[in-house]
DNA sequence: GCGTTTTCTTGATTGAAATCAAAGTGTCAC
DNA sequence: GTGACACTTTGATTTCAATCAAGAAAACGC
């Protein structure tokens, strides 16, 4: 269920994005963040909340603020896969746009900043460092895409599932240093195997084998412990 | 075998480019368009040359003018996969990029249009157009590679091909009309299963079922007749 | 043309992941 | 807490594609 918190003590201004989450705002001089802020939006959703529908009409771009957003596609019998995640602090939407080409889908609780499509393009028409920006970002979805088409066509069902946990612990906490990790699972085993081309059960039966191999401890169902990212890395297969 | 063609009756300049194949050139003016063409260089190749290697130093941009150029990726023990096709007239490179992410080989005989990195940088940052549209092309692929995605991850080996068939059919001779087609394939069948995801044996049976019902004639090896572009389309999942 | 090499096809067998099935665990409303 | 429901794990079996192994057909060099 979506919660509107405008109005809420949050600030509900772009300006917050800029010193917290290195969004959008790094490329904006301070008029124009102004200019942008009063059209942004805080949002909540909880997880599974569709944010957006694939090939429906494109609404608005958003800064995704905490959180994970799923972008997925289906097939006709329903088969499912999810061919990105987004973390903080990643935008979501493509430039110029009628429609989506993926469903947008939140995997956990998250908080976006909204931000409306005329908006954010008439601000990207007058400023080349902006468009830059958007560029970069999209250059490295791409990059993101291609690497994980490597895993989905070439890895066993071992290293994809390796290859998710170091995907996940890397991407939750960027700035985090040294050779132990520990967090929550952003997503269900469901997701999980349809991020990986899997079943749940494959991707169940992998998590009990890295664990019986001491690769990663699971304390809670979710929560995950790894003790040497560079030994599971040494089970990713690249 | 590189073989350059630089001094010979074919003319070395973009401008053929803009009226033959809607390359970049279209987002130029005039005066841009030759002060282009005098760092431009037509080039061909042959079927295994590599054009990059990956994680090399990326040296230029080139348009595809004819031929097919697959991007590849390698996992350290060897396994290999295609993560994207370039048709004409795609570009080759990426804006601002130090290093080739992606390993760029022939498919088949090519024939480039090879253009100084900086030359072509220094142009995209006067001319919003032209970065525009080079957003635009990079928006595409990413759209393929999520596309890809979702056949490397939940298609079967059949729907694999046909799906194979289906983009080769419909990129070769993107103006074609009707429901029939007809081509050469400009792939070898180990490089159509590196993009599949699959092994060439099993491609190869895949091939033969497909035409045991109906869906291919093939003539020659490499020579593909599909009556029924509908009918191919019906076995590709979706 | 003819032999060599490479590529492609087909068959037999194996193996990894899917499917089918059931039990266990966690979460949430009340 | 307690029951209901959803999610996860584990086991048994099946299936699809990989692997192993020959042949057949093209492509190539001479």
């Amino acid at each position: 269920m979506r919660k509107d918190i405008h109005n809420s003590n949050i600030p509900v201004r772009c300006m917050s994005c800029e010193v917290r989450h290195k969004g959008i705002c790094g490329a904006l001089g301070a008029d124009e963040l102004q200019a942008l802020s009063a059209h942004t939006r805080l949002v909540n959703h909880e997880a599974g909340d569709e944010l957006a529908g694939e090939k429906m009409p494109a609404e608005s771009y958003a800064t995704v603020i905490r959180g994970v957003v799923k972008l997925t596609k289906t097939l006709e019998d329903g088969r499912q896969q999810i061919v990105g995640l987004q973390f903080a602090p990643d935008l979501l939407g493509r430039l110029n746009a009628d429609e989506n080409a993926v469903s947008v889908e939140a995997a956990s609780d998250v908080n976006l900043c909204r931000i409306p499509k005329v908006a954010l393009e008439r601000m990207v028409k007058s400023n080349p460092a902006l468009a830059e920006r958007l560029m970069t970002q999209t250059l490295r979805e791409l990059d993101e895409a291609r690497d994980w088409m490597v895993t989905l066509g070439r890895k066993t069902a071992a290293e994809k599932v390796a290859s998710f946990l170091l995907l996940i612990a890397t991407h939750l906490d960027p700035e985090a240093t040294g050779d132990r990790r520990q967090f929550d699972l952003p997503l269900s085993r469901a997701d999980i195997a349809d991020f990986l081309g899997l079943t749940i059960e494959t991707v169940s039966r992998q998590m009990s084998k890295l664990k019986a191999e001491g690769i990663i401890g699971i304390v809670a169902n979710r929560h995950i412990h790894v003790p040497k990212l560079s030994k599971l890395k040494a089970f990713c297969g690249s």
